[in-house]
DNA sequence: CGCAACGATTTGAACGATCAAATTTCCGAC
DNA sequence: GTCGGAAATTTGATCGTTCAAATCGTTGCG
């Protein structure tokens, strides 16, 4: 195959004038009269001439790539959210000239140590960090490094700052729950996790505001467990039988398919049927037909880019450091 | 922030050495003499050099980063199979020393346009392509270009020809079948999709031979839909009214669930269970107790990335250029 | 007319690595 | 002691781009 791409110099040959030009014409047009832009841009054309990223690189220390760390395989997790939030971060980047690199790690430790490599080794401008969580070593870590970054997650410690986009969880389940109460239910249960995860405290304060704000002591209408599709099961069972729960919120959808399955076996053991609300919208919940609120997954990515452009270009100083967008809920048969 | 990262000059300065030298020790360590590597290897630890990839990726061409597309958005697929996949392409490569690069495509011209600029402005090494069909355009293109690829999924076209792993659909819809027969069914009806798709034909044809070796006629056990929960639940349903079916092996899990829906419906209200087997294994399949098919995904995507380097290394001369893989059952409630 | 000031364009050097060729070192044989 | 040849190491050039400085060309003004 012929094998000669053309080169920046090759351009310059065509169009009849030096490298620098064509350099100039796709970084500082302004610096270019018009005509001459316009012949280089014709040459660029006809040879579809595409600059080498590796030497633009050496030369400037920017590589146009930004890295996530993918999701580890989960079994319990039907969420994919992660997934699904590479997915668009990807799609984001894309419009802003950059293309993204990911990369697996087993802990913290294991994910600093793949920032220090693609520092080193790839010069990367910046990367989105998931799963925020308290005592976050990464973060500080990176800005240590003075490394451009944006967590999708609030920074849930009281001292960690840094920028980031997250998505509000507690107005989340405050709209679930108004909708039950709506709808006329009181006794509101909610399947949450163990106290201490930031995501958790978060949606739960959104389900016990709401709840007191209709004049309902909240008091006895938790039930926690891990997050599993049996756990779901055994905290809806629970809150149903023991604490007497007219409809329940939850705070992700790998329990509430758990909790959805419990009344509906309640169901067909003669039972009523109570209202199932879960959180994340994960493809199961959709399969399940489970009411749930979901996250605006493209827009925190492109918020995600945005930010880092921002950062990029202005450094620090840049505003609007901090964005919390708001969840909607997505009505199915279960609630 | 101390920027002077250790280049390969520093190296050679701390270990008394040349430039050259230092790069041997790092690729061609035979022609170094033991005591000089010792040095040499010492100095690097102690500044913590390594490598910057552009900079050699300027000279040898070879970028150590292979692509993938991403799966798109998809409301419908509970599957999630191909992010798995992503993430175990992503592991093995680690291994090899590669770096993985996503993308997004809406379709397979888009997704050669990408081919087309990442060859070009980022010299790739080599792609992993997913989803693979009839008359694909992505495999005879990066053949005539010459690029080093594997295929997750067989060529379906009758001439295309390429390095591919595969999981043998097949012998799972076959395993499936036979563990319903084994259990004294007889009428075992299949959901499937409409007759074209490669991985769907070939799924089908596992069930209906290990049927007709039953002694058990096919014909009439058979109805098939889009990949959709509501599309399961209608086979389902027409299966079992209609053609008496005793028994179900899916296509996929997405219409699985939709089945193992309908059958719970139906025994609440009284109706005898009938058993539901799918295929996929995804997150909602383990949710909902779903007895499942499970690829061994990140066996090919080892399998995967070992072609590749095969390829990168020999060329088209190297062995091995198809490796099928069994898939196994994953037990649940539901069969 | 000469010169300053500015805009447009070109030239030389550099980024950090490897390739290819040249040089030095080492060793054994005569 | 010298020489040949292989092994070990070094040197110079190069990959494709951008930066910084130099050059060229116009225009305006005293």
């Amino acid at each position: 195959m012929a094998n000669d791409r053309p080169t920046i110099t090759t351009v310059a040959e065509r169009a009849r004038v030096s490298r620098q030009t064509v350099s100039n014409v796709l970084n500082a047009p302004h610096r270019v009269q018009p005509e001459t832009q316009q012949r280089v841009r014709a040459a660029i054309a006809e040879l579809g001439y595409r600059p080498h990223r590796a030497a633009r690189q050496l030369r400037t220390h920017r590589s146009n790539l930004i890295a996530m760390r993918m999701a580890p395989f989960s079994e319990d997790d039907a969420g994919s959210v992660l997934d699904r939030f590479v997915h668009a971060v990807t799609e984001s980047g894309e419009r802003f000239g950059f293309r993204t690199l990911v990369f697996t790690a087993t802990d913290d430790g294991d994910e600093i140590d793949n920032y220090q490599d693609l520092l080193n080794s790839y010069e990367l401008d910046a990367f989105v960090l998931t799963g925020t969580h308290h005592r976050d070593r990464r973060t500080s870590w990176l800005r240590k490094q003075g490394v451009p970054f944006v967590t999708f997650g609030r920074p849930w410690g009281v001292r960690a700052k840094h920028w980031w986009v997250d998505v509000d969880g507690r107005a989340g389940t405050g709209i679930a729950t108004e909708r039950l109460l709506d709808a006329g239910h009181r006794r509101i249960g909610f399947v949450g996790w163990p106290v201490g995860s930031g995501v958790g405290d978060d949606r739960r304060a959104g389900w016990e505001h709401s709840l007191r704000a209709a004049g309902v002591e909240p008091a006895g209408l938790v039930v926690t467990g891990e997050n599993t599709v049996a756990e779901g099961y055994r905290c809806a069972t629970e809150l149903v039988t023991r604490h007497r729960a007219e409809a329940l919120v939850c705070v992700s959808d790998t329990p509430a398919l758990g909790a959805l399955a419990m009344i509906r076996d309640r169901v067909s053991r003669g039972g009523t049927a109570l209202p199932v609300i879960g959180f994340d919208d994960s493809p199961g919940a959709a399969a399940m037909g489970l009411t749930t609120i979901a996250q605006p997954l493209r827009e925190a990515a492109a918020t995600c880019v945005r930010l880092l452009t921002a950062f990029l270009e202005d450094g620090e100083r840049a505003t609007d450091h901090h964005v919390l967008l708001a969840p909607h809920l997505v009505i199915r048969d279960s609630g």
